[in-house]
Parts: C-alpha cells; structure tokens; sequence
DNA sequence: TGTACATCAGTGAACGCGCGTTCACTGATGTAC
DNA sequence: TGTACATCAGTGAACGCGCGTTCACTGATGTAC
C-alpha cells in the first residue's frame, strides 16, 4: 500500500467529517483492496468509493474517472515493485545481485498479485500519464542496471548488450506469471511452495 | 481459427436458413474476431451472437453460458498452439528443437495476441472444463518432453529434474509477454522486431 | 481580530447503456412405423 | 413412400443489474482586507 496512508489527517479519525482529509490515498487503499478480492477484472469506480464511505462522483475530484484512479493504483504499485528490487539488489557480487533481485521480483509478485497483474494491463491505463511512465521506467532500470553490471552505462543499446538483461528479466517474469495463472498448480500455497523450491534451481539456467 | 468452419453445411451458405448449420463452429469464429479487435476485456456474448447473425439467445443451446463460449475459445487456442509446437518441434537435435519450439511459442503469441491472453485468464474460463484441460496439458506435455530431452517419460519429478523445462517454459513464456504488453516498445510492429532480433540472443543465455 | 467571499471537496439523485440470462414460442429436422 | 411426432435449434421480447458519468447543489476552508 502507499505510505501516505499515514498522513491521513484528524478529521477522519474524529468520526464524520463533511472534507475526508486524504481522499485520494484513501481511495487508492480502497481499490488495492477491491482488486486483492475480486481480481483487476471485479474493479469498480463505485465499490471503490463505497469502500472509502463516500459518493460516487466524489472520485472525480481527485482522478478524472475511472481510468484515472486505476494509473494511479498502477504507479504506486510499480513504485512500491522498484523499491522492493532496489532494496533487494544491495549487497553481494554481481551474480548474487540479479539472483536475489529475480526472488523479490516473483516475491512481489506473489505477495501483492493482483497489482503486479493491474501494472500490465496497460489497456486498463492511462498510459500517457508522466508518472506511471516515470515508475514504470525507474523499475525497469534497476533491473537492466543489476543485470548488466559492469557494462551497463554504457550508451550503445544493441541487441548483443540487451540480451542478457532482457534474459533476466524474461524468466523471472514468466515464472511469476506461470505461478500466477497456476501452472505450478492452482491449490493455495502451490504458487509459493513453487518459488521457493524451483525459481532458484530454475535460475541455475540462466547464464548472464 | 478452428478447422470446424469448413464443415459448415449448405444451408448456411444458401442465404437465410431457420437452422444455422454449424453455429457452434460460428461463435467461436465470431469470438476470436471480438477479442482480436477489442481484447478480451471487450468480449460480450451478445457482440458474438451478434457478428455470427443470430440472437443473443441462440449461443445458449450450444455453451450453457458466456464462460462456456470462452472456455470453448480457449480450448480452440490451445489446440492450435499445441499443435504450433508440436511442428515446431521436428527436426534437428535437442538444443535445436528447444530454440525452434521457443521460437514457435513467440510466435503464437505474436499472431494471436487475444487469443493468447485468453489462454491464460483463468478467472473468465471453466477450469473444470475436461476438454480445456486436456488441450492444456497436452501443450505442456510438448513443451516438456522437448525441453527434458532424453531425461523425459523419468517418472520422478523431483525438483532438479523439472527445473530444465520450467526455466525454458518461463524465458519464453515471461519474453512473450513482455512483448504483448510493451516492454519492447510499444509502437506497431515493435513487438515482432524484438522477436526477431532479440530472442535469439535472450535464448543464448538459457543453458539446459 | 472579524468578516466577506472565492474556492475547494464533497453530496445524492438521475441519466442512459449494454450486459447476461430467462421465457414462452415456433420452425425445421429426422426417425419410427 | 408417406405420415405422425419427438426433438432440436432457433426467435425476440423482456427482466433486472451495476456500471460510469453528469448535474445542480451545499458545506467547509482559507485568504484578503
């Protein structure tokens, strides 16, 4: 979730007050909720606003629509998805970097999935809008980064130089998202005893 | 599409009949040509009945519902996708399957993008379905049998053992979708230029 | 310190929409004799 | 070969639903003087 949740301000802790304080982080509380339950699909604008205890229209103030609300659901995710490869690409070598790095990427995953599905459903999104695109792209460069490693920097973007970081990215993105649509098997807890059995032997197939 | 069409009998192409001759084979057509244009999230029931020229009630006698259409057109797909593989998977020696079939893979993905995403959204489809299920496993037995090599019909499926096909499975599966959703650019024709020239060099770094 | 007033952030009723499904029905088919 | 009849595969009108968005509105806030 965001952490602007804290700053909810006093009004909405002294019971009803005509101005919420932090709609808008409220809002977006209320919708990584709807999508935890029902899925990305079961999202509505109105079970959104009936969460956060507030009108239908009142949503318009801080997103334009619907769309609006979803880009912003979608840009903390890959913020909170950015800062969770960051933290996890610090220590070691270079190989340990990108392993550690692809266990948090399916851990996200895994943990938070119906954001991790909302963040690729780009029909769904205001793809226009500066800052999903801005976390968007600081996620994606923490992981080119750590899987480059010495080269990376380096401005040529030929195919030969890409391929090992989009190698990376590709299987970890595919176990993520075969655990996901239940390919490791659909009972709860298959997709979580998958990762932590087979993503690391599965990463010993990837050379870098 | 599905081989069924062909089947369509007289009275269909005769102009105007009371019976319609192969509906079944008709709305699972008419689906495919929604969801290419409108993406899943686009389908509807009515939409489909609609291009095939019949009333909304009509697709009811042959799917019980809109999630048995879409089970239906799902089952179609993965059908063609096994069978995509299956040929893909011919020739030449292990290594050279693997990388043929990972090409076949992308490629399917590439052509029938809706069609693809359908496959894997399990929420909108009956996963009790038998003949869906069937269709499935047997695209995954493909894939398997080509990646494990001469280890394959093993009946231990330890963890180290499986770990060769998942991880050819993920990089593929993980680069494909990446490619519907963008990550190669998102102008038209990007995704099929990363195919091209990158996968490739992505396969390079997958050691089985 | 007090007041007028513009601005902001909500309300809640209403709109039109397309949807999936149900229903009683009817026309066409094909089989038993 | 002809006919009665069960079954099958359609029709089309109607249902209730939840949705996103718009609208005129009002209560709360905060700023200028």
């Amino acid at each position: 979730m965001t952490d602007d949740l804290n700053s909810v301000n006093m009004e909405w802790r002294e019971g009803r007050a005509y101005h919420h304080g932090d709609l808008r982080a409220a809002l977006i509380a209320a919708s990584e909720a709807v999508i935890a339950e029902r899925g990305v699909d079961g999202f509505s604008l109105r079970e959104a606003a009936r969460r956060a205890g507030v009108s239908p229209a009142a949503p318009g103030h801080h997103f334009r629509d619907s769309r609006g609300l979803l880009t912003a659901v979608a840009t903390a995710a890959f913020r909170d998805f950015g800062d969770a490869l960051a933290a996890a690409g610090e220590g070691g070598d270079h190989e340990a970097r990108v392993r550690a790095m692809g266990l948090a990427y399916v851990r996200f995953a895994l943990d938070s999935p119906a954001r991790f599905d909302l963040m690729w459903r780009r029909s769904l999104l205001d793809s226009g809008d500066p800052d999903l695109a801005a976390a968007g792209d600081r996620a994606f460069m923490i992981l080119d980064k750590a899987a480059r490693g010495e080269q990376a920097g380096r401005k040529e973007a030929d195919d030969l130089a890409q391929a090992p970081s989009i190698a990376a990215w590709s299987i970890v993105h595919g176990f993520a998202r075969l655990a996901l649509e239940g390919a490791f098997g659909s009972e709860p807890g298959a997709a979580e005893r998958a990762a932590e059995a087979l993503l690391p032997r599965v990463l010993d197939h990837l050379v870098l």
